[in-house]
RNA sequence: GCCCAUGUAGUCCAACUGGUAGUAGACAGAGGACUUAAAAUCCUUACAGUGCCGGUUCGAAUCCGGCCAUGGGCACCA
């Protein structure tokens, strides 16, 4: 059906189209946000990327999640902002600087550059000038004045840590360094080392950050369900064993104290002081701890681990039987959990369990329940208490509550709440983070930097050998005198943990220039509304941020909010969490990450198909899909694509592929399609513009038209209005995306043509609710349609329920539950009519005669099922 | 190992949150039209499926229990 007029229209080119409206919102300064009482105002966040230097598709779904919205609300009339930045300092510029003798700076800053530059085409809507570079001492100066601040709070502390210890390198390796047991760089073998490290006090806001949940509907429950885990609230008994040989009592915490009498052994960390005492005189002792601090930090690690354990030649002393408890150094007892010791109860858990059946140790049932054998498999559910002298017979929850009574009444524990949760270390051994604004001096102590004096900038001239901390091998840097007696001192060489930077830095966009760390009346404009909620209106980003980056966030905006920063309590008022982008990665023999862009897939041999370099020939190794990642390079840069189709067939095309929450594995496959569906819009538009001439204030509700076709078409296109706003609102970015296509097949119709005037209507209101996808185009046909201001500074389109409501409905008839016939009816049938045409339908008859109708259940709209006896 | 999700045609996904499984929408396939031919475009169209086992219900893709597979997190990757 291609009109003359079509065939004449110029082709679409996005390479063209795009740049030029790119320009004209810049221009225009579309997207620029600043605080204007006269209308709502709305902050859609997304999760700011870390530099790699590589746009993945990753990133590319995230911000056209925010883009969409963003732009939608635009056109609600909402005053948006949209800010963009980098969390730019972190391990990978200075593994790169070992790497390739760049400075990390140089790197970080050329990779931020060439992102921008690939975001820039996406046209994405954001205001550039509230950018902010986490490297940059403009950002991480405010930042070590709100840490001074935490620390004059008292949130921030000195305390001890255990770390990832590369002997060879002398230097704290991160878990993702740990490969095998051994270091990444020098293959050497890690030990589990404890270290003065800087602590920021989250646990004192454990309870406010569980409770606080509650206060987040639109959050996702399972991300809050994870928090929740996470801070791990528990009630249970703390208590001391007396040890025989030794001048301390062991503390224990358990939450189980009802299994007390099931207790056959205790369990200790490695590192714990007991522990430390039976090596000095056992060399077995200081052997096994040694081995066990091959495991590293990672819990993961420690938890699939063999149990092990040695037998120390001290004993516990049970508290209620007099017993003689062995203890063992255990190595999946950590010292940073709790007190370091447990109690054992092998009937009753599942480690201990496995352990005690290695090390031949008794297993005492104490809870009973029908055909449960604990010699076989640990029972850790209800049950009734046995071979317990003081609780025999009672339930779970009534023996805890008595042992805890009786440890209370006679002094040797007490009940306590406990908490997964522990105080958050944020000190890196590290050059490239952010200094730690501290000085270390011999009289005064640790003493805080004077605001005056910040920022603490990093020095220029370092080497990178990946060997110690490049800080504290500076020959200069660290040497400074003391703010407090003027004696000589030394800095403090400790960066900050990255996920501080990531912490804040929603709140600095919002005032980038401010001298103080934050402007409290723009806050105040952005984080707050006068009816609803505080925060950020809707932050997007990946489920990964489920726990750390999120809940670290949390704190922080309290921690601020009690030094007089802020007025609220939660950062992000509701939550989106996309799903991961995954990929396969490719690997050759020497280990090397190959990206999919470089890969063949050629028929061997045998018939199946194998992964070949396309330039070496070599053969790949072909890795199960995850997380696209800078490490194992299985996530292209979009530039390819986006030469070859352009940004709005790249956003139209991840926004329907999958509803944004799911995990999506990556394939090109279907992006012709987007791209076709384009193209078909550009025709559209193109035949429109001449077919059908603009009336310019004659809207399409007041119109309507007289034949049906004009009608149903009316419909359908008020009926795509709605859905676009419904589904908008609700994120299902994939249906909004094919309600779109099915209105753009209703207009492509030959008869279509017959309403010019509802086809124009059509089609205008098509580029208006495709406008927030492909920003591009639309602007592009919009003005081909003889509109003169730009889309993105469109109201949306309204639309008639009077017109979109459909006059017939299709009324299911089951007998029984099953399908037997399918009526069509009027849409306002009453429930008597409806169960009155079931009956009668003619398909149902052979299932109902004979039959007693038992009842009928009716549901509006939708069906009637009769069920009979 | 522990915590949290997910599983629907050959593929990606719909299914108004317990009510017609697909004339939701696409990709790939087949056939046709147009073309000297190809690409592009347009038209027509087959196939078949709720991971497995059990339960609740008039009715289950949807709720519950168990299992399997996949993904995310596990505190120094971000």
């Amino acid at each position: 059906m291609n009109t003359p007029a079509a065939l004449q229209a110029p082709k679409y080119t996005p390479t063209q189209i795009e740049p030029k409206w790119q320009a004209a919102w810049q221009k225009a300064q579309a997207f620029k946000a600043e605080p204007d009482p006269t209308k709502p105002k709305y902050y859609v966040l997304e999760m700011l990327p870390y530099p790699s230097g590589v746009l993945h598709i990753g990133h590319v779904r995230n911000y056209t999640l925010g883009d969409v919205l963003a732009r939608y609300k635009r056109a609600k009339g909402f005053n948006v902002m949209h800010p963009m930045g980098w969390d730019a300092f972190g391990l990978p510029a200075e593994n790169a600087a070992i790497k390739n003798k760049t400075h990390p700076e140089k790197w970080t800053l050329a990779n931020t550059a060439e992102m921008k530059r690939v975001m820039n085409l996406f046209g994405w809507s954001y205001d550039w000038s509230k950018e902010i570079t986490s490297c940059l001492p403009n950002y991480y100066g405010p930042q070590q004045n709100l840490f001074i601040s935490l620390y004059e709070k008292g949130l921030v502390y000195r305390g001890e840590a255990l770390v990832n210890w590369d002997p060879v390198d002398q230097t704290v390796l991160a878990n993702e360094q740990v490969v095998d047991g051994k270091g990444w760089r020098s293959g050497a073998a890690v030990e589990r080392r404890k270290m003065p490290q800087w602590f920021m006090k989250i646990t004192n806001y454990a309870e406010e950050l569980l409770a606080d949940l509650d206060k987040l509907p639109n959050w996702p429950a399972r991300v809050k369900t994870m928090q929740e885990n996470w801070l791990g609230k528990s009630r249970g008994l703390q208590f001391s064993f007396k040890v025989e040989g030794w001048d301390k009592t062991l503390e224990v915490f358990t939450t189980r104290p009802d299994t007390l009498y099931g207790a056959t052994f205790c369990a200790i960390a490695p590192e714990h002081p007991l522990a430390l005492q039976a090596a000095q005189n056992d060399p077995q002792a200081r052997l096994f701890i040694e081995d066990a601090g091959k495991l590293g930090t990672a819990q993961e690690i420690i938890d699939k681990a063999e149990k092990k354990g040695h037998k120390t030649p001290y004993t516990a002393i049970h508290p209620l039987t007099g017993a003689k408890l062995p203890i063992y150094i255990a190595n999946f007892v950590l010292m940073t959990y709790g007190t370091g010791a447990i109690m054992s109860v092998p009937a009753h858990d599942d480690r201990d369990h496995a352990f005690a059946t290695k090390y031949k140790l008794p297993i005492v049932e104490v809870i009973h329940a029908e055909g449960q054998n604990v010699q076989q498999a640990p029972y850790v559910g209800e049950g009734t208490l046995i071979n317990s002298p003081l609780i025999n017979g009672m339930g779970v929850e009534d023996a805890k509550a008595t042992i805890i009574a009786k440890a209370e009444a006679e002094g040797w524990g007490k009940g306590l709440t406990q908490w997964r949760l522990r105080d958050w270390g944020i000190g890196r051994q590290r050059y490239w983070g952010a200094p730690i604004p501290f000085i270390h001096c011999q009289t005064c102590g640790v003493v805080p930097v004077p605001r005056e004096s910040l920022p603490v900038t990093l020095p220029q001239d370092v080497q990178f050998t990946g060997s110690g901390n490049p800080l504290a091998n500076h020959p200069t840097w660290k040497h400074t005198t003391c703010p407090k007696c003027s004696q000589k001192a030394v800095r403090e060489t400790d960066t900050m943990d990255t996920f501080t930077d990531s912490s804040w830095y929603f709140l600095r966009y919002l005032c980038p220039e401010a001298t103080e760390p934050l402007d409290k009346q723009k806050v105040q404009y952005w984080m707050t509304n006068p009816q609803g909620q505080a925060g950020v209106d809707q932050y997007i980003g990946g489920i990964e941020h489920a726990v750390l980056h999120l809940l670290y966030a949390r704190f922080f905006t309290k921690a601020l909010r009690d030094c007089g920063y802020l007025t609220f309590d939660e950062p992000f008022a509701a939550l989106l969490c996309q799903g991961m982008v995954i990929g396969n990665s490719y690997q050759t023999a020497a280990g090397e990450y190959i990206y999919p862009s470089q890969v063949e897939w050629k028929e061997a041999k045998n018939g199946e198909k194998a992964a070949y370099h396309k330039t070496t020939g070599e053969p790949l190794k072909v890795l199960p899909a995850e997380k696209i990642s800078k490490s194992k390079n299985n996530g292209d840069s979009p530039d390819d694509l986006l030469a070859r189709y352009g940004a709005d067939t790249l956003r139209l095309f991840i926004l329907f592929t999958a509803p944004p929450e799911r995990d999506l594995e990556w394939s090109e496959a279907a992006i012709e399609g987007a791209h076709r569906f384009l193209n078909r819009l550009w025709n559209l538009t193109h035949k429109v513009a001449t077919l059908c001439p603009r009336e310019a204030d004659k809207s399409l509700a007041r119109q309507s038209p007289q034949d049906d076709g004009g009608r149903l078409l009316a419909r359908k296109i008020h009926q795509t209005i709605r859905k676009v706003n419904e589904d908008i609102e609700k994120f299902q970015y994939n249906t909004m995306v094919a309600a779109c296509m099915e209105l753009l097949n209703d207009l492509t119709k030959p008869t279509a043509e017959q309403s010019p005037q509802t086809l124009r209507e059509g089609t205008e209101a098509l580029l208006r609710l495709l406008n927030p996808a492909a920003p591009h185009i639309t602007e592009e046909l919009w003005q081909q349609l003889g509109h003169t201001t730009m889309l993105c500074q469109t109201a949306w389109p309204e639309y008639n329920p009077e017109v979109a409501k459909a006059d017939e409905i299709t009324l299911v008839v089951q007998v029984n539950g099953k399908l037997r016939a399918r009526l069509t009816v009027p849409a306002e049938i009453t429930e008597a009519q409806a169960i009155q045409a079931a009956k009668l339908a003619p398909e149902a008859q052979s299932w109902l005669t004979n039959q007693t109708l038992q009842k009928a259940i009716y549901v509006p709209g939708r069906l009637v099922n009769l069920t009979t006896t």
